[in-house]
DNA sequence: GCCTTTAAGATTGTCGACAATATTTATTAA
DNA sequence: TTAATAAATATTGTCGACAATCTTAAAGGC
């Protein structure tokens, strides 16, 4: 019982090529550095990174795995095309996955870890009190919580699916369309709801409680995406 | 909207050496004729598969993003080790994942899909009947109803991630385990309960049961395990 | 006799070059 | 002028070889 708190352990150095070019491109993907529908040229980027074409390949397959490049056989790859249907998508995958991440945390978290997750919301009510919520404190201060809430669920399947697929996606997306000034202030009372309920081990209202925020998230999303289309009719296909 | 129904294309001819061996290796792999904890040997793998290093590296990079093997580096990949534990932490995420499938499914599936559906739930029935219901049709015929559903989600997401991730691995576990016998006829009654509530367009309950379903399934496997392990002690590690 | 150290072997990581395929461009015919 | 065909170019797919690292085995010392 004594390794229930170690998961994922991840060595923060990773020493071959083609894992560390892999999580520079992710990095690049997902800031919008390489934008969307990018064609990827292998020769570039092996230029570029000062590698070979070989684990250039290796981190490609890779990134085709996480679904952040699509490739097609002797054509190549491109970084994935972002679009609404594909977003929503996502926040229904996020809302039963976080959903059960709550439940299980409600049951498995310590209360070290709890009282953690509280100094964090304390933190954010600062940071939106002092109106400094805007670029970087709110694109991953909120998903700092959801991670925090997906780690104490100590479910190593749940973490690999959230934190290694899908939040690089949603981030991508954040970085991309901007979607994530919802409203702060509700969001973080929604926040300390769902805390609450994990210290109270409650995890039927845990779970319902989040599902609530994301799915409110999720609607909130869809509502602006209808005035876009709405006002200006489409954007470049 | 016409192409609602087209999701996940997946050509059957994969082209490229790298993504054939790549689909030859996963079904080694869950089929058991690659073990659990077996060692890759890059040259070994390449001579019997008649490819150069190259394309087979890449076919392991990509194996590694389904978890189906780990590697270390400069040290090699090994096919994952299957434990109780993840086993139990993966029917965790599919309550979560195939309730929601279910819900969007009550929505979103087409009344032809929900009479297909019930047609294969009569063949089944009829395998459980003729007691031919034990070795093949057990194993796949279970996933096979699994999988129509999530199709019958339209959530290309939810389908990317339990078709493509979890369902080798849960393959995988009932080859090597063979937890699957748990009860038949119970099983069969809670599918057509299910697609029932799909048919009646009612998300909560579809969502509930589909809940239940997989909990019931995790609880089942989970006491078989505890007695497995009070009679016997522990097995070879 | 056992442990440490060192060297040999094997395996993984990386690279450059060649072959196969797709895209682009130029030429020719309608 | 436009469309179709064919050649040229560039990109991807594949291969064999070399370098770096780990594992194993042997030799020496305590």
């Amino acid at each position: 019982m004594s390794d229930k708190d170690k998961i994922l352990p991840l060595e923060p150095i990773t020493r071959t090529l083609a894992d560390r070019v892999c999580q520079q491109i992710v990095t690049a993907i997902v800031k919008g550095e390489l934008p969307a529908g990018y064609k990827i040229s292998e020769p570039e980027l092996a230029r570029i990174y000062g590698i070979s074409r070989g684990p250039l390949r290796e981190a490609i397959r890779r990134l085709e795995g996480l679904r952040l490049i699509e490739r097609k056989a002797h054509v190549g790859a491109r970084v994935v095309k972002l679009s609404a249907h594909e977003l929503i998508e996502i926040y229904h995958v996020r809302e039963a996955l976080e959903g059960m991440a709550c439940r299980l945390a409600a049951n498995n978290m310590s209360d070290q870890e709890v009282a953690s997750i509280k100094d964090l919301l304390d933190q954010h009510e600062q940071s939106v009190e002092e109106e400094e919520w805007s670029s970087y404190f709110q694109k991953e201060g909120d998903l700092d919580f959801h991670y925090r809430i997906v780690q104490g669920s100590k479910n190593a399947k749940l973490l690999e699916l959230l934190g290694a697929d899908l939040y690089h996606l949603v981030r991508m997306y954040r970085y991309q369309f901007s979607v994530s000034s919802s409203r702060p202030k509700r969001a973080l009372k929604e926040h300390r709801q769902i805390i609450d309920a994990i210290d109270a081990r409650d995890p039927e209202l845990a779970e319902l409680l989040m599902r609530r925020h994301i799915s409110a998230a999720r609607r909130n999303i869809e509502n602006k995406l209808n005035q876009m289309t709405q006002t200006k009719g489409e954007q470049n296909g």
